[in-house]
DNA sequence: GTCAATTCACATGAAAGAGACCACGGTCTAGTG
DNA sequence: CTAGACCGTGGTCTCTTTCATGTGAATTGACGA
């Protein structure tokens, strides 16, 4: 492109009636004034929580639901509003919401305390001292006031899976070590049995009120999405039917209203890239599909080394293999070892190999079974789950960050 | 032909190690008054 | 005398290795019909 085009091409731009409105209203961090479709559980959560502000603890409380059924969105919207009351009327309550996902801040016992005391305005060093001690940090900074705590754990099964449940029992006991404040926790979990891996005597305490959020159908979400549409985009941008089909599209999976949204949002942006006044149905397609490639791309680039090494082994021998062959850990082990030597890496043992694809199972980049071909011993039979088109891609970025 | 034992090629678990971070306290060094 | 540089120690955290145990069906081989 040349100055003038590129000129030319920005004027143009300036020109065309912008799709959006209020882009915002479609990402996920949105929170939108009304919940549609959550007014009861609004109602539950608001009442479970209430007693906090005659200053009595209120129970702990557990909620579980699929991704997307606006969890966290119930509770950030009711904690939000009790803060503000709290704020209005000098009742001394605090209210901290941490996602447990989020790496690097909560996703470890001692992350997690100690991002606690930081919310205190305590500094705390991201690592180096014992455990023990950051919870006496914590715990002085919590009685320097005479408080109502309620911490909002999200994806709490993420934390739990990774660092056990002792976690939950030591948080559970900081009320008994508390003299003048208390403590209550709210737990989301996506995982509906997570509560049956967890020590019976966390479970009774953690969970002493429960509740369910189910998944939206495919009315609701067409109510969600027409709502936020409204604030989202310009008058008129949507052909018939877009969200309809948005909405089917997501119903289908597990009614995540987050999905949809996004689907919409990205339908959106394809339209305005391409200089079109209206937002296409069969342009959902190609935003579904480009969502998924950038969820993969951006997976793997974010993946190590020797995952990727791995992840390019099993490229290698599926573009080797015969269509739909079936690919066993013992050949892509020894694929492996020999991009290693190549490369000049030193290569992890079988064990891990082992792991690894099985981490890379969990992403959905693969599809890895465990069967048994009788005498001829148990393996993982490994399959691409990827799309062709994303799999040149992956490809290359592979063999461009590796050198190979 | 039938049935239990065998066998393969890994899967899966547990525990421990390596190495990168980091804080803290003590010691050393150089600069200052 | 003091601020800053420089250790050693002890802690967390992530990724790995080592060692040990588990596993499911094809294959084998003994057995009886």
């Amino acid at each position: 492109m040349g100055e003038k085009e590129l000129t030319k091409f920005f004027e143009e731009y300036l020109q065309t009636k912008p799709l959006f409105k209020n882009k915002k209203a479609l990402q996920s961090q949105y929170m939108p004034k009304t919940i549609p479709h959550r007014e009861k559980e609004i109602d539950k959560v608001a009442g479970i929580l209430a007693p906090i502000l005659r200053t009595e603890r209120p129970s702990n409380l557990f909620i579980y639901g699929k991704t997307g059924t606006g969890k966290s969105l119930v509770v950030q919207h009711v904690t939000t509003t009790i803060n503000e009351i709290a704020i209005k009327n000098k009742l001394p309550i605090k209210i901290f919401y941490l996602n447990c996902k989020l790496k690097r801040i909560a996703d470890t016992e001692y992350r997690l305390v100690a991002q606690l005391s930081r919310e205190f305005g305590q500094e705390v060093p991201t690592t180096g001292l014992p455990t023990d001690e950051i919870y006496k940090l914590f715990i002085n900074q919590v009685e320097k006031e005479k408080l109502l705590l309620i911490l909002v754990l999200d994806e709490i099964d993420q934390l739990v899976s990774k660092v056990g449940d002792e976690i939950l029992y030591n948080l559970i006991r900081l009320n008994t070590e508390l003299k003048k404040s208390e403590i209550s926790i709210i737990g989301i979990s996506n995982d509906l049995m997570f509560t049956n891996y967890l020590d019976p005597r966390v479970r009774s305490s953690l969970s002493e009120e429960e509740l369910v959020f189910p998944p939206y159908n495919a009315i609701q979400l067409k109510e969600i999405l027409e709502h936020r549409a409204k604030s989202a985009f310009n008058e008129n941008v949507l052909e018939e039917g877009v969200i309809e089909k948005c909405s089917a599209y997501a119903a289908r999976e597990h009614g995540d209203a987050r999905r949809a949204l996004e689907l919409l949002r990205v339908a959106g942006e394809i339209t305005e890239r391409k200089g079109l006044e209206k937002v296409r149905i069969k342009d959902l397609d190609e935003a579904e599909s480009k969502i998924e490639r950038d969820r993969v791309l951006d997976v793997i680039q974010s993946q190590p080394k020797q995952s990727q090494i791995a992840l390019y082994s099993i490229l290698k021998s599926h573009s080797n293999v015969k269509e739909d062959a079936p690919i066993f850990t013992g050949d892509i082990y020894e694929l492996y070892k020999e991009l290693c030597f190549k490369t000049k890496i030193r290569p992890l043992t079988q064990r891990r190999i082992s792991d690894i694809i099985a981490e890379l199972d969990m992403l959905g980049i693969i599809t890895a079974k465990v069967i048994s071909k009788g005498r001829y011993g148990r393996t993982r039979q490994i399959c691409l789950a990827i799309p062709d088109s994303t799999i040149i891609k992956v490809n290359d970025i592979l063999k461009e960050g590796l050198n190979i």
